[in-house]
RNA sequence: GCCGAAAUGGCGGAAUUGGCAGACGCAAGGGACUUAAAAUCCCUCGGAAAUUAACUUCCGUGUCGGUUCGAGUCCGACUUUCGGCACCA
């Protein structure tokens, strides 16, 4: 029996002792490669099936490398600043920090039992101040180069969490923690410039090796847009308004325009028997939450304002209404209608009457048309399909100073403050004016000041309990600092650049290491973040890049996403269905190695998928049979087995390609295959015996290092031994087994000289009695051979 | 509503570029060993027909159609599940 408990704990300590793990970052003599996974928020319920899964995939991934002869960087740490930590102080009165401290032991000491192959020595943590003197450094960057500024913002508000939430933040109109709801609010935030990178963003997804899907979610969340922006008069004043379109080419058929009702032009041109009316709708949408608001089933509303736009085309005067279709945040907030050919002007239209002129051909009468046709009612245009038509109302739009080409993004600013105590501090105050001032670089990091009462002080931080640290004299003059603190994605968009430099108080990290070591070659987590996190980073990643940081304009080369572990029950795991399996009950009742192997063996890493308990005797019996096969069976000696050749040379062949690939549970299904095929023979030669521990090594690390201790005498660990090479000569027999199909059927097999020639193979097959009689009375019009492999008979 | 991914035995899953569907493992059934049990080993294991048995035949990768000598794989339409977005002008 495999004695899993106490090879973990020698493995654990000599590997702890010996420092086996630690990365030379200086070593540039090798090639390197950077594995990444996202890492964990410390919670109180600590690691969860889906950080085990992902980090077993990076460590076997990493062990590999290793192997391979690569400087492997593995690091790990934590995301530490959060609202579980936030609302366990706003509960108990005691400090976040003592919380988070005692998950994150508890964290670290999960992953150690998993056998995570991962530099301690680089461990870094988001809420400690040597790293965030560096987070603070960057956002004063990002605001001397303008990216950082203060806005007033449409904020999702979160009432029940006493603070302003992230786009990500929220489900189904609710917080994604505590599930409260969450509406509009007009507030003055602090906000990081995202925009300005859309089409950066956008260009670097070309040539990453990320899932499509990923690519695809964040290009719809930049959400590209190219169409022209127009000014319209107000009939009557001197005021005017910006639309956004994307279909210029049916300017002629705009009938009406409107206006968001938080359109600051809204009051200024609303007619004063329309006051009333208007007022009270911009009341109710305010009052409305996100999710009655974004609700497209329900029927579109809106007012008349009793004012008036001058259509630039037809220079006829057209109604202005104010309708909740048309959202203050994207674009201009104002549209053009033409409920000839868009859907949403189009219901509007019907509903209110408004006059529908179509401009293009197509499509049946009394509906809505989209697509492509000739213009029609449409002055210079007319006869024009769309494409052309565009281009010359660009044209006559410039020529005539009415708008111009324009792209327009849906991503918008990066709301960068939340009114949290347990975050970073905003590196800024102000003077009595309003004046902005950063902390100067030589007293960062500015550190959160120790409080008491952690509540929200009414929309505001509980850092506004902090009086002493709040106000402070400089030269005699009297400041207020920022009560806000950085949202969660703040510490998390740049630590895969601090691991690889964890310590340095000079710079956020050695340019030279950064150099060498970025981007990240293989970044494991889950596609919870495609948009989010990885998008943030990705810009953060790309500023620092452009000041000189690094020379990397993009961080993650290859990204991929676990799947989600789902109870035996097909179930989510949560606690509400009971059927919560831990980790570290599992591998302390099956031991590591079984447990690495059963969640590698599952299925294909992206793959959601359930865990059940009763397979893992599968690779349990797997490891007992390897255990007893080295120990026991007397089998391994110092000779050859040529019946093993084959089967060797191809599992190593495999197993090396499906590690490349990740695909760990073809490659331990292929291990299985050698090690049933060992069993059944008298001799394992110890060559094949000592490389097979190395290519199991990656997923079972404890079993394959005691054995390789123990049986092989070896002093060292089997961490860095050299990865084998297999000979592709025995993987060559002389003859092949080809099937013989009827019409595509199989129908016989032939053993055959391997590489025959198509007339020899063709000859041979239609030689068989079987094909012989099935031939009997038709006739052959064609025989396709596929060398090695097939010959199809094609006969009627 | 729009975008994306997926669907293969009782179960997890495998299948190179379009070339023997079901590797590997679990569960199940049968047998060996044992006083017995556990463990281990051996055999069977998609469905149907037929057969003493070997053998054989037909059907079969969510549904319907297509391309092809040949389709789990490619094309078209659909169904279901999961993920994302949600009036984006």
């Amino acid at each position: 029996m495999f004695d899993y408990k106490n090879v973990e704990k020698k493995w654990n300590e000599y590997w702890e002792k010996n420092q086996t793990f630690k990365t030379d970052v200086y070593d540039f003599s090798k090639p390197k490669f950077y594995c990444l996974d996202m890492f964990p928020y410390p919670s109180g319920e600590g690691l969860h099936m889906g950080h085990l899964f992902g980090y077993t995939a990076s460590d076997a991934l990493s062990r590999f490398k290793r192997l391979q002869g690569y400087n492997v960087l593995h690091p790990m740490g934590y995301d530490a600043f959060g609202l579980p930590a936030e609302q366990y102080a706003i509960k108990t009165g005691n400090h976040p920090n003592g919380f988070t401290q005692k998950n994150i032991a508890n964290f670290r000491s999960q992953m150690k039992k998993i056998g995570l192959s991962i530099d301690w020595s680089k461990e870094i943590s988001t809420c400690e101040p040597e790293y965030y003197k560096w987070t603070q450094w960057i956002v004063e960057q990002l605001y001397k180069n303008g990216l950082m500024k203060l806005q007033d913002m449409t904020v999702n508000w979160c009432e029940g969490l006493g603070t302003v939430l992230a786009n990500d933040e929220i489900i189904d109109g609710k917080s994604e923690r505590g599930g409260f709801p969450v509406v509009k609010r007009k507030m003055r935030q602090w906000v990081v410039d995202i925009p300005q990178y859309a089409e950066k963003l956008l260009d670097g997804l070309d040539n990453l090796d990320w899932p499509e899907s990923t690519k695809l979610m964040q290009k719809n969340w930049i959400g590209k847009s190219t169409g022209a922006q127009l000014t319209f008069k107000v009939a009557d004043t001197n005021y005017t308004f910006n639309v956004f379109t994307t279909r210029i080419d049916t300017l002629f058929g705009a009938t009406y325009c409107v206006l968001a009702p938080e359109h600051p032009l809204v009051l200024k041109i609303t007619a004063a028997q329309q006051k009333d009316s208007v007022l009270k709708y911009i009341d109710e949408c305010a009052k409305q939450s996100d999710i009655e608001r974004q609700d497209t089933t329900k029927e579109k509303t809106g007012v008349f304002t009793g004012a008036y736009a001058v259509n630039p085309a037809t220079n006829q005067n057209i109604p202005i209404y104010i309708a909740s279709y048309v959202l203050s945040t994207y674009a201009e907030g104002a549209i053009m209608a033409v409920p000839a050919h868009d859907e949403r002007d189009f219901e509007f239209a019907t509903k209110f009457n408004l006059p529908i002129i179509p401009v293009i051909e197509g499509g049946n009468k009394g509906e809505c048309y989209t697509g492509d046709g000739k213009h029609i009612n449409s002055g210079f245009i007319n006869g024009l399909n769309t494409e052309q038509a565009k281009q010359a109302m660009n044209k006559w739009a410039e020529e005539n100073k009415i708008g111009f080409a324009k792209t327009t993004y849906r991503l918008r600013e990066w709301i960068f403050a939340r009114q949290h105590y347990w975050g970073e501090p905003m590196p800024m105050y102000y003077d009595s004016k309003g004046n902005i001032y950063l902390t100067p670089e030589t007293e960062l990091p500015l550190t959160l000041p120790n409080i008491t009462n952690y509540q929200p002080q009414g929309g505001l931080s509980p850092l506004a309990n902090a009086t002493d640290w709040v106000k402070f004299k400089k030269d005699g003059v009297e400041y207020t600092r920022e009560l806000n603190t950085m949202p969660g994605s703040a510490g998390s968009s740049w630590y895969y650049m601090r691991y690889i430099d964890p310590h340095n108080d000079k710079v956020l990290a050695d340019k030279k290491l950064l150099d060498h070591w970025l981007p990240v070659d293989l970044y494991v987590g889950g596609a919870e973040h495609a948009v989010g996190h990885l998008l943030y980073s990705r810009m953060w990643n790309k500023f620092l890049y452009e000041q000189g940081v690094h020379s990397h304009p993009e961080p993650f080369k290859k990204l991929i996403h676990q799947g989600m572990i789902l109870a035996s029950d097909g179930r989510k795991m949560s606690k509400r269905w009971g059927n919560v399996v831990n980790p570290d009950t599992a591998i302390a009742e099956n031991g590591a190695d079984v447990i690495r192997l059963f969640a590698m063996f599952m299925g294909p890493i992206q793959e959601t998928k359930p865990w059940n308990s009763e397979n893992i005797i599968g690779v349990s019996r797997f490891v007992e049979k390897i255990w007893a096969l080295y120990t026991e069976s007397g089998k391994i000696k110092d000779e050859e087995n040529t019946n093993l050749d084959k089967i060797y040379n191809e599992t190593v062949k495999k197993v090396t390609q499906d590690y490349e690939i990740l695909s760990f549970n073809t490659a331990i299904s292929q291990m299985m295959i050698f090690i049933n095929a060992v069993s059944k023979e008298n001799v394992f030669p110890s060559v094949y015996a000592k490389n097979f521990l190395i290519l199991l090594n990656p997923i079972a690390p404890y079993i394959t290092e005691e054995l390789w201790q123990t049986i092989f005498k070896n002093n060292n660990t089997i961490s860095y031994e050299k990865w084998p090479t297999f000979d592709e000569s025995k993987l060559i027999e002389e003859n092949v087994e080809m099937v013989v199909q009827i019409n595509g059927k199989l129908r016989d097999k032939i053993v055959i000289k391997i590489d025959s020639t198509d007339e020899e193979v063709s000859a041979k097959a239609q030689e068989l009695p079987t094909i012989k009689k099935l031939l009997e009375g038709k006739q052959i019009k064609k025989i396709i051979v596929v060398k090695n492999k097939i010959v199809n008979i094609v006969a009627i």
